[in-house]
DNA sequence: GACGACAAAATCGTATACTGATTTTTGCCA
DNA sequence: TGGCAAAAATCAGTATACGATTTTGTCGTC
């Protein structure tokens, strides 16, 4: 989204960030200052600014043993979604107001994309062509704050490993909401996009919900299993 | 908000954040991390970490020559109240049905507080009790992320120094608009407290942008007498 | 084989030192 | 007095080093 940032700072935070969005980085994982500024070749301070950053925007947490992505409990869930649903309809019709030619044929070919790789089951496909189009469409959100607002907002999720997909159900109701809000995007019509964006809002909530508190059900059966070997 | 922080570079943070809350920083100061580290006898480190963050934060950009406090341009406070008017009245609704006895007592107090530096025009008091009014309906906010985006949000503005409420007229626009929402808040109505949270929004948009444009004129004819003295 | 004490390793937080870029000041000359 | 160039000061960025704490591993004992 930036361009080429000039410290090494930044440059790390970029190529984390990225990682983060791409969910290269799972909860287990231990991010280590040193480790980062030695694949880099350069000292740990500008690697331990990146992740501190990371720390404070929220994305990672910090731990006696290296920094961690952070997972999200129920009720973060809820509240991170409470906050979305009020910003993402929003957005979106005012990005449907402003939208550019451009831009509608990069969301078009964003969401052939989604298509695609949802008919064939390719899911680390899917999952970018998933962040393709969002971020597309933010593209057309002329206000940066409620762009960058909500682009952070989303990015909490990709700590949450969606084998969401998996479940066909519920993968036919994404797909169409999903063309639902892409057919009132080329229309251009605001007050629709608004409309089907709030739907989509609720069935991603009900399906990340579920998603995690299966996540957290075999997380505690393990758990209790490590417990009783000990 | 938060308690005793255990290391430095949190501590300095607060205190930074602290200050910014309160105006006592100006646009044209210059935070430095060894002037900040001096004066905490510490090293540059915690300084400059907790420097960094205010500005990825937004609230500090950073010069050639030390850290300053960040402007915000007509287009900032339009776009910030964008994403204001989404949440807050939102929010507030919340609180309204959620809110305790004990955050009831606390929010007449500050609104009593209001009142009485505004009759007097006790101008850095009264924004104090605006601040503690704020802060004491959002404790009643249970959704965290919804609280910490809003907070942000507002501690925008502390940039732009409000001889707003030198204008009787606004004042008592202001006056009238606030004691609406404490009244909605003590009646327990969070439809009431959503719709004059918005008509608030909007009144405080109007404030801030015409008072942001007099400061930026006025800069500028300074800067045309500065160069004409060139 | 389980448990506890102790040693070793890992990692964070902080300090200090160096470097290069940019701004400010100084001093010289017209 | 004004302009200009060199010198000095300032400050961000980066590197390296040290101490404290926590985790991990090992060894000996019960």
């Amino acid at each position: 989204m930036e361009g080429p940032s000039q410290n090494l700072m930044e440059t790390i935070y970029s190529d984390l960030r990225l990682s983060l969005q791409r969910s290269e980085v799972s909860p287990s994982d231990r991010l280590v200052d040193t480790e980062i500024a030695a694949s880099y070749g350069i000292s740990r301070m500008p690697a331990r600014e990146a992740l501190l950053r990371l720390v404070s925007e929220g994305y990672l947490v910090g731990t006696t043993r290296g920094f961690a992505v952070r997972e999200l409990s129920l009720e973060d869930i809820s509240g991170l979604f409470e906050v979305r649903r009020q910003l993402e309809p929003r957005a979106a019709a005012s990005a449907a107001r402003d939208m550019t030619p451009d831009i509608e044929a990069a969301l078009t070919m964003a969401f052939d994309r989604i298509e695609q790789t949802l008919s064939v089951g390719n899911i680390p496909g899917l999952l970018a062509a998933n962040v393709d189009f969002r971020n597309t469409w933010l593209r057309a959100v002329t206000n940066p704050h409620m762009a960058a607002t909500i682009s952070r907002f989303i990015d909490y999720f990709q700590s949450v490993r969606v084998g969401t997909f998996a479940a066909p159900a519920v993968a036919a109701r994404y797909f169409e909401g999903l063309s639902a809000i892409h057919k009132a995007f080329l229309a251009h019509d605001p007050l629709a996009v608004h409309d089907r964006m709030t739907l989509f809002m609720f069935a991603a909530e009900e399906a990340y919900l579920s998603v995690r508190k299966r996540q957290l059900e075999k997380a505690e059966v393990i758990g209790s299993i490590r417990k009783r070997r000990k």
